[in-house]
DNA sequence: CGGCTGATGATCT
DNA sequence: GATCATCAGCCGG
């Protein structure tokens, strides 16, 4: 396995778009005290400044700060009151938007995740982004985590392999502001939830 | 396979 | 009290 390098946030795209499809290809790992899990972002969805579809759409609370401050940060937030949803901050401070992660490739500690999922399935270990925080063991304790400062337990990597050609369509599960083709995936990837063809 | 639906809690109105 | 960027299990074809 290629060694993966730690981004700096000077190497991250302020704009949500543009850094969506970045993270594709890219790393993300989360070290932790029983080993190393880290996967391939397979998978991603911008959430922009002024989307009525993205929590910060109405001004920053206590639960959507991280979305407000510098890029590189995580935020994580609960939703159906039982998954844990694993995003990274976009943009310049003071303006919300982010990058939801929804699918990964396991790359590292692929027995730990089996056991934190319950299931031996790859494919299933960390396609959709609740089963992804779950494989990943990334919770509500971690909003707010930098994934640049060079320390952290859970960072962004460079990438293992390049990503290979990237489709598009439009976000999953939404009701407000459906329309814009603002999800990313690379094509063909079996390790993508829902469509994985070409835009 | 694909479609339906209940579980479950933080957050905001 | 309503909302929700979901998932697993169950059912039918």
């Amino acid at each position: 396995m290629r060694q993966v390098r730690r981004l700096r946030r000077s190497e991250l795209p302020v704009d949500t778009t543009r850094l969506a499809e970045f993270l594709l290809g890219k790393t993300l790992v989360h070290d932790l005290p029983d080993g190393r899990r880290s996967g391939r972002i397979v998978e991603t969805e911008a959430y922009l400044p002024g989307d009525e579809a993205s929590h910060a759409f109405r001004g920053p609370t206590p639960r959507t700060m991280s979305m407000f401050g510098a890029r590189g940060y995580a935020y994580v937030y609960r939703s159906y009151g039982l998954h844990d949803m694993v995003n990274v901050s976009a943009e310049r401070p003071g303006t919300g938007a982010g990058v939801l992660l929804r699918a990964l490739e396991p790359l590292e500690g692929i027995d730990r995740m089996q056991q934190a999922r319950g299931t031996m399935r790859l494919t299933d270990l960390a396609r959709g982004p609740g089963r992804l925080a779950m494989a990943m063991q990334v919770g509500l304790d971690l909003d707010g985590a930098d994934l640049c400062d060079g320390t952290g337990a859970l960072w962004l990597g460079s990438a293992t392999l390049p990503v290979g050609p990237v489709g598009s369509s439009a976000r999953i599960g939404i009701t407000k502001n459906p329309k814009p083709l603002l999800r990313f995936f690379e094509q063909g990837s079996r390790f993508v939830s829902g469509p994985r063809g070409p835009a």
